[in-house]
DNA sequence: AGATGTGAACCAATTCACAGCG
DNA sequence: CGCTGTGAATTGGTTCACATCT
């Protein structure tokens, strides 16, 4: 693999490209081109090779790609051909809707703990899961081996949360809060905002409903 | 306004001081540099003054801008400075907690029709709303007067989740399904995968293992 | 023959640097 | 004087076009 700097859309859309692949694989593909990927994809076949050239060449020239072999191929360079541990804090309704959510074990993300500080959700059981307070998350992500963490608290709470899986070692994590959170350089961080979509669509309505 | 093509990154970012403004608006700010602003959001700061330029002139030359007066004219530039009528479809674990979210009245996107194709849950009531049958969607989008579609189906249901919404006359739609989906040119589509996010964490940490 | 992989050309978005204004 | 608003310079990402290989 190369170790030029790879364009974070690059990564998005490699994601995008397993999700895609894994459809023709259910339905049944076992080999396909740039091209047909592309356009299931809504984008260009060359940026589909440029995306996958930072990692190695998957393809077989005048034929293609193999569906499982590229599924593979992609799983490995983005880090996901194996488990990620990862703690949940904060258990509302979205936590608790991500806790059930059938996905995340089955794409590799087992949630293995599930925080939160208030005494009343303390003790409660989501999902197999045992509600245990934040305070003990540098234990326990010790004990668990956790390394992402998921923030599904209010805003208020968000740079707490964050400050404890900090604290506890984790080098990556997730923040569904609608607040920006203060981090080292060292942590990763990704932000999950419905409303910037709900925005961007209501932008684009706004805009059609203008040009009437 | 300019009518330009206004980059969708953009659009996000637009989103993002929203965010950030409500913060500092909360803490009582009442005026502040786009610098200022700039470091809240991790931008730099004339990527601000050249996204507002889309719009207009927000600010004081000398003295930055009036932090509520800049809320309201984004707000006004991205549309979202009215309310929103949504219909979800899918009301599985995601779409429960969504319907129950508080933060989607609180931000002018009224969820006000839950839609299932499944006998068991149709008569249900899920956050003050009875589900429907997805059938009825086209009869209730008119009676209701909505406009945007939230889709929060089983991956291999969201087309025909979309297929409804768009006979219905919808053309903003929000898919929360890990599914690509097929619409016409005139509908707007904003997807919404949790997993793209959690790649893009386990990349950078897998990364980072291997620098070391 | 037909698709990939890739340097070159293109285009868009970000950042710089400073003129313009309160 | 200080910060905005903006043309110019730069960076980075996308697309093209074709050499390359099975």
């Amino acid at each position: 693999m190369k170790s030029e700097h790879i364009p974070r859309a690059t990564i998005q859309r490699l994601a995008l490209y397993v999700q895609v692949l894994e459809t023709f694989r259910r339905e049944g593909s076992e080999v396909l081109s740039s091209e047909v990927l592309a356009k299931a994809c809504n984008v260009n076949p060359s940026q589909i090779r440029k995306d996958l050239a930072y990692f190695g060449e998957f393809g077989v020239r005048g034929v293609g790609y193999f569906v499982q072999d590229l599924i593979s191929s992609i799983k490995q360079a983005l880090g996901v051909d194996r488990v990620w541990k990862a703690a949940l804090v904060g258990v509302g309704n979205l936590g608790k809707a991500l806790l059930r959510h059938q996905d995340f074990p089955r794409r590799g993300f087992h949630i293995v703990g599930a925080f939160d500080c208030d005494p009343f959700k303390i003790g409660e059981e989501v999902s197999g899961l045992e509600v245990i307070c934040s305070r003990r998350l540098k234990e326990k992500v010790e004990e668990l081996d956790i390394e992402i963490g998921l923030i599904t608290t209010p805003p208020e709470r968000a740079q707490r949360a964050a400050n404890y899986l900090v604290d506890a070692g984790v080098r990556g994590i997730i923040n569904f809060a609608p607040a920006r959170i203060n981090v080292p350089e060292t942590v990763y961080v990704e932000y999950v905002d419905f409303f910037h979509h709900l925005y961007a669509v209501a932008f684009n309505l706004n805009m059609d409903n203008q040009d009437r």
